[in-house]
DNA sequence: AACTCCAAAAGTGTATACAAAATTTGACAC
DNA sequence: GTGTCAAATTTTGTATACACTTTTGGAGTT
């Protein structure tokens, strides 16, 4: 995964190596929505005190992959269909702007980089690894964005998506054929539309990209009920 | 500082009391940046523990408003012209896309309520009244757009907004007037664009909104290392 | 079996403890 | 006055301790 250029090394080690670890248990499906997770029972697991596992649930709450509970206790956070529609709608938001910026600057590099990224695609044969191959697209748009800030809460919200993902994939398994030719597809119609010199046209490609996963996400769809709890950050 | 109170309440109530007020203190400025924060005094100070002013500490620097260094101090966070570029473009693509999408749901209890707002301003006679009216002028468009992630993403760079405007308005005081006028025309035609009914112009008119108010800070820039960007505060 | 009630077990929120690292201090030399 | 270096002090990162709350697991009652 791509470092965050915030936090350096020494600090909060055992924390952040903690959140490492259960970010990517979570965003997996190893651990489902739901679990709840007990401060000791990690700290034995991982062989710390609390501190640092605590900090780390911390984090990952600010993530929006673990929900506090008011009776103190921790789960998994459990994600409605507000709440994939809210990630999709804030991914639209976030990667559709980033493409305007980036077709204004789009090189013959980028069209390689993209290239090579679609033929991987091409031969991927596990539903994993074409997963992380459109992350790694997606992510390569946001970066050349150059705008850091913008780029963090986009990690944030692809990290909430691929929970959803997971979700989506524990419920219904045969989804691994059809989005193979359909997200092809789609991202050649993207790298066209980025290298097409129009800024609007590659938005307005990248918001269609992205809302079409709508689809074959809500297709497995036994996303919780809704539970209105569109203000869980009070911040 | 006052001590708080020990109120046995909902979890990790006294670190989110402290998050609250060291988060008022940067932004407004009291704290300046780079001013080193130590646990221990801060404990004292808040009548605490170590240990909710370390949770306060995280969740303030995954706000972007402190800096962990690589010895493990911390600071308050000095922002550079580049990070005031990035906040601003970051407020750009957020509010925009609200403005877009919030003009297609307008109503005329949307522009009474603009038009209290505006009218409080032109009554303002300091610049924090301004500031807050403008802040809740802003929130009042992200609330309207129904996101709750995309208005958390907002909340988190308008604070480190404010942050640089604490910062410009330590380097010259004479900041208060100009503005004034500025804003209250300003915000006039964001208000009509968003009743246009026209989604395309309320994004860019919102989007023109905000840049500008990259001119009027830049003018008190004494922003990080690149400083000496002649932008002088005349628009 | 289902319900209630209460004690045991486990968990959280906060405080304190301690070793290792970083910073400050101050004596000393130049 | 300035620079240097080691001891003293402060601060961090992690571990442990403890009071209080929540959950669990029966025993007893219907």
């Amino acid at each position: 995964m791509k470092p965050l250029s915030h936090t350096a090394a020494p600090r909060r080690n055992l924390a952040s190596e903690v959140v490492k670890a259960l970010r990517a248990e979570i965003i997996s499906g190893i651990l489902s929505p739901g679990t709840a997770l007990s401060e000791p029972a990690l700290a034995k697991e991982f062989g710390l005190s609390r501190v640092p596992v605590r900090e780390a649930l911390i984090e990952l709450e600010r993530e929006g992959l673990l929900q506090f509970e008011s009776t103190g206790r921790t789960r998994v956070r459990t994600m409605t269909e507000g709440d994939l529609n809210e990630i999709i709608d804030a991914r639209v938001v976030l990667e559709s702007a980033a493409a305007r910026r980036v077709c204004e600057i789009w090189s013959p590099a980028d069209t390689e980089w993209f290239e090579a990224n679609i033929a991987a695609q091409m031969d991927a044969t596990t539903l994993s690894d074409l997963s992380r191959l459109d992350v790694e697209l997606h992510l390569y748009v946001m970066n050349r964005a150059g705008n850091g800030r913008l780029l963090h809460m986009w990690q944030i919200v692809r990290w909430q998506f691929e929970m959803c993902l997971a979700m989506a994939h524990r419920l219904q398994e045969t989804l691994a054929f059809k989005p193979h030719q359909i997200t092809v597809q789609s991202h050649r119609r993207l790298l066209n539309a980025l290298a097409s010199g129009k800024p609007e046209t590659a938005a307005t490609t990248m918001a269609a990209h992205i809302e079409n996963s709508k689809e074959w996400t809500y297709g497995a769809s036994g996303f919780g009920p809704e539970t209105a709890d569109l203000h869980s950050a009070s911040i």
